[in-house]
DNA sequence: GGACAGGGTTACG
DNA sequence: CGTAACCCTGTC
């Protein structure tokens, strides 16, 4: 197959790790099949773009090894053993067993947290195909733009300072509705210094929570979002309306904190999955 | 075609 | 402390 431009790629072997199920796990809404491509997925994050494809002896990645081991692997927390947790869920738990067979390959990522923040700000009474197009809209009227290896446009994500600097007029073209009121005294906030966005990284998961919940539009829910989809705290458990229906029907005495303890908020996201795409 | 709900949160009472 | 209202779209 010939390529049109030329760019480093690199193959790497990662088990249990699958593209489809990671880009459909609605923790990130940059990620999404290359058009023409089949099994082909685009990736913008942490500024940068990148292309992923599945082949039989391993993960193609369209980075070279230096930017793989800097930042790439990381974010898709190749440092876990997945298995593992598979293997540890309780024998009795039948739904979680389902749920986690279902979801195999999802992968918990490691996301930039204003990103994650304003991503999730935005999903508040919200569906995913919108909460894209919503960040989207968001990116490229506000974010650097770049350009790919296809040397096509891309957009960053905005920065605070240039999200704090708008005025709800400039948000309309977004369509955020009453959610750009709240995107916009929280990068406020932020920029500001009325929390401490720079020290999220090294508070504990409890610190974490409190610190985030201070801005606007964050409740207890978004918050446990940036907690395990930005900070990497596994054991953050968002309840979202997918969960809470699960939770009535399958756990009606409670979900078995202490059988997973620390890393409850891994499973929570292949329940989430399997609510969402199981037994269809 | 209008009504309704979609990964909640805020701001009242 | 419970709950209506918040904005905008895609779907029925």
């Amino acid at each position: 197959m010939e390529r049109k431009y030329r760019y480093e790629m690199i193959k790497v072997q990662i088990n249990d790790f699958d593209l489809e199920k990671i880009s459909k796990s609605g923790q990130c809404f940059r990620m999404n099949p290359i058009m023409e491509q089949e099994k082909k997925y685009a990736l913008i994050a942490h500024g940068e773009y990148l292309e992923m494809e599945e082949t039989t002896d391993g993960i193609c990645f369209s980075c070279t090894q230096e930017e793989w081991d800097k930042l790439w692997k990381n974010y898709f927390d190749c440092g876990r053993d997945y298995r593992k947790i598979y293997r540890s869920v309780d024998k009795t738990d039948e739904y979680m067993l389902r749920a986690v067979s279902c979801g195999s390959g999802i992968r918990i990522l490691r996301q930039e947290i204003f990103e994650t923040t304003i991503s999730f700000i935005i999903s508040q009474q919200n569906n995913i195909p919108r909460i894209k197009k919503c960040v989207q809209s968001l990116c490229s009227s506000f974010g650097e733009e770049k350009y790919n290896i296809r040397r096509e446009k891309y957009y960053a994500f905005p920065t605070p300072e240039r999200l704090a600097g708008l005025t709800l007029e400039d948000l309309q073209g977004c369509n955020l509705g009453y959610r750009s009121r709240y995107i916009l005294k929280s990068s406020r906030m932020i920029v500001e210094g009325e929390i401490d966005f720079a020290g999220l990284a090294d508070m504990t998961y409890e610190e974490a929570r409190a610190e985030l919940m201070k801005l606007c539009g964050v409740g207890i829910k978004v918050a446990e979002c940036i907690c395990l989809f930005a900070l990497h705290h596994v054991e953050a458990f968002p309840v979202d309306t997918h969960i809470k229906t699960v939770l009535l029907k399958y756990y009606p005495d409670g979900f078995p904190f202490e059988k997973y303890e620390g890393y409850a908020g891994i499973l929570q996201q292949y329940a989430f999955y399997y609510d969402i795409y199981g037994e269809m």
